[in-house]
DNA sequence: AGCACGCCTGCACGGAATTTGCACATATGC
DNA sequence: GCATATGTGCAAATTCCGTGCAGGCGTGCT
């Protein structure tokens, strides 16, 4: 199911858009500010967000630029403004394309859709970016600042699942269930090995303190300066 | 049990709302003023706060600022006059939707299903906030003022456990309990050594009285200043 | 087939961080 | 002032984590 964030801060907006979007067969999910907005705009989720410019906390452009610095997720704006679009036109941050209030449901269900559809193969492999560390899984590729860095399998497997939840602390359990699958019994130990062999590449290349362990709960994906 | 904070000034109003929310399965707990209201919302048991506007004591648009302060719970205002609702939208207050009076039972129950349906995952992973602390349990940290606080895991647990209810006094056992799971034998001297090394460092990062002891019943976040 | 190589896995071990709780000092309520 | 409850210094016990190392496996080359 492809899932779509609304980012408004207007409750009956939102509620137009969740409608008109559940209609046309997709899911849709909310956040009524800035900061909520760019929380669940980061957790990889959605498919495509909509994004209103005017939203307390952090406003629509703050929000679209700091989800590009982790992600190619499509973003298309709302906005009610002559001067916002020029914004959104004048500096280049990522828009897939805008909508102006008012709007019909209709055309912006058009607009998803055809956002979506030229998107669609370029976010099945959506890089991952964090600081100067670049993923694309599909790919198998990681940069850093430009230079590729080989990984093996199971280190762009564990790399590309910390990238995914950025902050987020994963305990090894969880770790290994996402990289192994459910109920595939896998050593702790083992894990270290290839969290070592990461560590050292991402090091050896200019990314230190990348993978952050969290003693007694985890593992966590660092800055990457 | 998902409960449900009723809070209006009208009595019969509060039965038709406790009516229509036990018949969709939830529980529910009523306030008749703004200041019960917000005693009970603070405390963190309500899933959803329905809030009317027009109370003694203190209105909900004030109601819902106070708990905003400290707590992403989902609420729901109740209204009954268009100049109301401009308000609950022009103000930044962190509604999540409102309903008309007079309004229908059934359509409210649907709401507020609807409003837990979308925020349920995001309220999973909201950050718990007090004063100038804020803690998220999922990234694994603590802030004071913008300032990191390297926390231990244990640490970690029993402070999110203290501020998921704050003002709320627990008793030991309850915290050992709840960080600990019940049936595991702790003495209470180790919790007492956890909590000093929790008052320390949230003392050298500014936060004093941050956890309070009363006497022979249990321990209770204070304010965080 | 024989062989080299890279990758995955995980054991054993040591060091480090954390947790735990004892023994005792203090505080609090009655 | 007594009984109980809570705070503190400290060190042992425990848990957790990183590392060296080695066996197993598959791949590709000769």
């Amino acid at each position: 199911m492809t899932e779509i964030l609304i980012a408004d801060d207007d409750p009956s907006i939102r509620d137009l858009l969740r409608i008109a979007l559940e209609e046309a067969g997709f899911a849709a999910f909310e956040a009524a500010d800035g900061e909520a907005a760019l929380e669940l705009g980061r957790s990889g989720r959605a498919a495509l967000i909509i994004l209103d410019i005017g939203m307390p906390e952090r406003d629509g452009l703050e929000v679209c630029r700091e989800i590009r610095k982790t992600s190619d997720v499509p973003i298309l704006f709302l906005t009610a403004r002559q001067d916002e679009i020029d914004r959104i036109l004048g500096l280049e941050i990522g828009a897939d394309d805008y909508v102006t209030k008012p709007f019909s449901p209709r055309e912006l269900v058009a607009r998803v859709k055809a956002i979506l559809k030229r998107t669609q193969p370029a976010a099945a492999n959506a890089t991952l970016r964090r600081g100067r560390l670049a993923l694309d899984p599909d790919r198998h590729l990681c940069e850093i600042a430009g230079e590729a860095v080989p990984l093996t399998a199971r280190e762009m497997e564990i790399l590309s699942r910390l990238m995914t939840r950025p902050d987020h602390v994963l305990s090894r359990p969880q770790l290994v269930d996402a990289v192994y699958g459910t109920n595939i019994h896998v050593s702790d130990r083992t894990l270290d090995s290839h969290l070592r062999n990461l560590r050292g590449k991402l090091e050896a290349a200019g990314c230190i303190d990348a993978i952050e362990t969290v003693h007694g709960v985890g593992i966590r994906m660092g800055p990457c300066r």
